[in-house]
DNA sequence: AAAGATTGAGACTTCAATCTTA
DNA sequence: TAAGATTGAAGTCTCAATCTTT
């Protein structure tokens, strides 16, 4: 049992939280205009296929793709819906599980991520290891391991993926 | 003219890059799912209430508003039609300039601030500050302002406010 | 012409519910 | 019962176009 936090940021931590959020919201945006504008498709779709041009056989099944991408199962069968309608994808089901779908990488999809990808890393280049130190990379690595592991503990903890919470009128 | 920077990232600054990815991208998973839960809205539409909370007056024109959550005009519209619908923001018109319109945080909305802001808070601080060493936690502000400072100027540099391209169809 | 703000359409994401197989 | 995947509805965001005022 660890102490209660306190309440409040300190100003410093205030400050700190502040430019991050700035950050990675222009980072976003900035990358998701490029790629709607080269490509037409949003980054995160980007990253299905990207994942999917370093797997073995070009494919993944569904469950996978979804944890590598960090994305929910429902949120990636749509945007593999999207891609397949633009034959850049193919769905396949699984050999050995008949449950199991497996989204494969079309010679057009491979096309495109050879297209897409020198001009997204040439854009993250420029907008962040390009003005970072050799020690701040490193040391956003670190921090984005812990944060990514504190996340992921979390998740764990609070049992996300099973919770059963009672029928209720939903609300937004 | 700066040299062309190298096709591609070194193997870790790739496995830094993905490390940054995966943590921001769960980072805004958990604090929008969290603010969803408890507030029913996105974390998005909870920042402008805090930004205005903290106003003077509690209020600021739309133009501001935007600046300060690095949120186009549009989404900002759309943002704060959603939250006048609620009763949490009100619309005033701009005494000096009559283009100008201005949010004001209403009763009910500085509510949903006190309420949701110590929650919110105390997240924030278990899955960032909580994990990282005071080192760390200033490295990531030093870190963030460098990639927010090259992203702002960089739309400065393409006039993005001001891109005027030729008519088009548009493709999605 | 440019700035401030809005509008409507289309695309993406989330959520809860459903269906099938393990 | 749980895991894998999909579905449909509702919400949000983006983009381009529009309208008003400077």
């Amino acid at each position: 049992m660890t102490e209660r936090s306190p309440r409040w940021l300190s100003d410093s931590e205030q400050e700190t939280w502040r430019a991050f959020l700035r950050a990675s919201r222009l980072l976003e945006v900035a990358l998701d205009a490029q790629m709607q504008q080269e490509q037409q498709m949003p980054t995160a779709h980007y990253l299905i296929l990207a994942m999917l041009s370093e797997a073995d056989g070009r494919q993944l099944r569904m469950r996978d793709l979804a944890a590598s991408t960090q994305s929910s199962r429902s949120r990636l069968t749509h945007a593999v819906d999207r891609l397949e309608q633009r034959g850049l994808v193919e769905r396949h089901s699984c050999p050995d599980d008949r449950r199991g779908q497996v989204a494969v990488l079309t010679v057009a999809g491979w096309r495109v991520v050879a297209k897409a990808a020198p001009l997204h890393v040439d854009r993250v280049r420029q907008v962040v290891f390009d003005v970072l130190s050799p020690d701040e990379v490193v040391a956003l690595g670190r921090i984005s391991e812990r944060i990514a592991g504190a996340l992921e503990r979390d998740f764990v903890d609070r049992g996300v993926s099973r919770a059963r919470p009672v029928p209720s009128d939903r609300q937004r």
